[in-house]
Formats: structure tokens, sequence, C-alpha cells
DNA sequence: CACGATAAGGAACCGTGTTCCGTTTCGCAA
DNA sequence: TTGCGAAACGGAACACGGTTCCTTATCGTG
């Protein structure tokens, strides 16, 4: 990844040391409030942890959505690139399916109500739920088709009803002890399994 | 937990012939509105659209999970009801179990942002999701474990994760084409299986 | 019919997202 | 080093929805 490059591609207009600084601040004390509060905190409360005022986040981050792919990006790639090498090192496709179903899980819960809203319909997230399915569906779509190709599971489900459900089935995990979201997930893998 | 009776019925100080007609016309006018805007559509429009004014709603509906109640009850009670008929008329406790489920997500799927708001761990909706479990848990229970007792499903899961499961997969179904509740609801009873 | 209790209505209040605008800071060049 | 225009900033102002408060209207009984 390149320091300046915002990902969008075209040449970037070279910004102001302060907007840098700024943007890095921003995304520290978003990541510590996501932790503590949620990724629906208050933007007043990430400003003030940032030190900067409210219209600062808007100007650098136009939407939530947007601040938050920035602040997990790094992990969803890591996520992603870990779909291949498990299908690579794993006994069977249906072996490496659950295990990046896993790491999924395990990235979606230990997100404070980030699966809640990646499900929203509010207009504002369709961003962030189209950012994941771009970087991710593909990855989950592979493993799929190979686990098909292997006769191991039923070819009657899309990847992307898959993730949605998974998605979902995290959803409010890390708020109640009695609700294990790892072990649905499992269920229902299990339960693509051809008999 | 209840004195007795949650519900309207008996010692009730008699009210006010207005009162009551404020109250069916609220219900009235929340059934309607929710369809159209969902359950968390905003006081204001329940309001208007009872033709009252927005204290009367507090009046009468202190909490929104009340409200949602109130005009839910009635299907809720019926699929209490219908759990003990399918399993009697069901060919096995399994098949029992999946049928009811199948009544559980139908009602959910069209009630819109129902499901979600079920989830939300927000402290006024603790209400409703209590209500919900009250009411069906020990429904869902008695089936699952029918089904634990003919030795078709493990004994690894409790009836409570089972519906939160079931739950959350309802959200969102009603806005997205391309997502199927029944049919991943639908898996994850087959993942319950004994193989 | 009068009067007290009950209920109604809507303005006001509060928190949060979003926008606007005057002010400050930066980076460049003279 | 200083001056200047553009970039960026901060916070007040606005929009909106939930919730409360207080005054007024209505009911129903004596």
């Amino acid at each position: 990844m390149n320091d300046s490059d915002d990902g969008k591609g075209q040449a970037a207009p070279r910004k102001r040391a302060d907007a840098r600084r700024n943007e890095r601040a921003l995304l520290d004390a978003a990541a510590a409030v996501f932790v503590t509060s949620g990724v629906e905190a208050p933007i007043r409360d990430i400003a003030a942890r940032a030190g900067v005022g409210v219209a600062t986040i808007y100007r650098h981050f136009p939407t939530r959505a947007e601040l938050i792919i920035a602040v997990y990006r790094h992990q969803i790639e890591e996520c992603a690139k870990a779909g291949p090498v498990l299908l690579a090192s794993s006994a069977s496709p249906h072996a490496a399916l659950g295990r990046w179903i896993n790491l999924f899980v395990d990235f979606l819960v230990t997100k404070h109500g980030l699966a809640a809203v990646l499900q929203s319909d509010d207009a504002g997230f369709q961003q962030l739920h189209g950012y994941f399915l771009e970087r991710l569906l593909p990855v989950c779509a592979e493993l799929v088709a190979a686990a098909v190709e292997a006769g191991e599971i039923l070819p009657d489900l899309e990847a992307y009803e898959l993730m949605r459900g998974v998605g979902n089935l995290c959803i409010g995990a890390e708020s109640d002890p009695r609700y294990d979201a790892r072990r649905l997930v499992g269920l229902l893998v299990e339960g693509l399994r051809r008999r």
C-alpha cells in the first residue's frame, strides 16, 4: 500500500501535512472508540478523541462506512488473502471453507456492532456492504466452487447467500454470553454438506 | 417474573371511552405504518395516522416494544400454539421442528424490520426480546427435546441459541431478493441432524 | 349540571447526524 | 523572510426523531 494513495487510483492532488496528520489521528481515534463504544459511536466522540472538529471527519470520511472501511481495511485484506492459502493447505475444500469462515466470523464478532451495521438497509451503509462483498465474495465463491467440484457440498447455495447468512449469525454475538455465533455458523456449514 | 398476568385483561381500573377508542386507533395505525415503514417508523407518523398527539402513544404504550407486542401479540400466540399441534401431527419431531420454524420465519420475514429490532441490544427492546423468548422459547425447547429424544438431532444446542440464530438469519430478508432466509434456516436445521 | 379525575395535545427539550461559514494554517514563491 | 491564495479547520447552526412537561379538553358520576 502507498502512503498517500487513497486507493481510488487517480493522481492524488497531494494533501497538506496537517490533513494527513488529522487523518491518521482520526483513524487511531476511531479504532479506539469503536472498541469501547462500537462502530456506531457518536461522531462527536470520535472527533473529540482525535482532537478535531466534527466537520473534519466529514471532510476525510464523508460517510461512516468509509471510516469503518478505512479502519478495518487491512484486516479485511488479510482475510481475503487467507482464502487461497487455506484452500491449498487444507485436507479438503470443505475444510478450507470452514476454516476461512471461522476467520471471517472471528473478525466480525470482535468488532462491536459491525455485523449489525453490515446488514443495515440504511443507504449510508450500502457502501460498507458493497465493500465487504467486493473484497470477500470472490474468495468465498472460490472456496464454495472448489467444495462443490470435490462433491462435498450441494451446489444449491450461492456464495452470496452463505456470506450474508454468516454475517447475520454474527449479529449481537459479542453482547450475549448465551449465544455462540461460531457454533451456529459451524452448524450451517455442516448443513451444506452432501449426505 | 410476571405478576400472574402481564396482559391487559383483568383488574383494569376501568378506562374511559375515549382512551379505549384511541388505543384501538393507535393499534390500527401502528399496524398500517409498520407494514409500509417498518417497525421503527417515527412515533410521530403513527400518532399522525391515528389522529392523536405523540404523548398519547406514550401514555398507552410507554415503550416501542410494548406497542409492537400489542400489535403482534395475536400472531405470536398463534405461533406458540402451533408447536404442540405440529408435534402431534407430523411424521417425526424433527419434521415438526422444521415446520414450526418455518412458521416462525414466515412471521418474522413479513414484519419489516422486526427481526433486526428483536436482536437489538438497545435497552428499550430487551422487553421485546424477552416477550418473544418467554412466549416461544418453551415451545421451541419442547420440539427440540422431542427430536433429541427420538435420536434425530444432537443434544448439543440449546433451544435459545437456535431461536436466536433463526431470528438473526431473518434480518434484512424482506429487502434483498438475493437473500432467502428460509433456505438458510432450512440448512441450519438440516445441520442439526445427527449423521 | 357541575365538578374532579382522566386523558389529550402539542410545544419544548435533548441527543445525534449533517451542513455552513468565517477563521486559521500551510506551502509556495517572490 | 514575508505575503498570499488555497486548503483545511472548528464549531455554531440546522434537521430530525425520541421523550417529557404543562396546559386544556373531555368524560362520567353525583
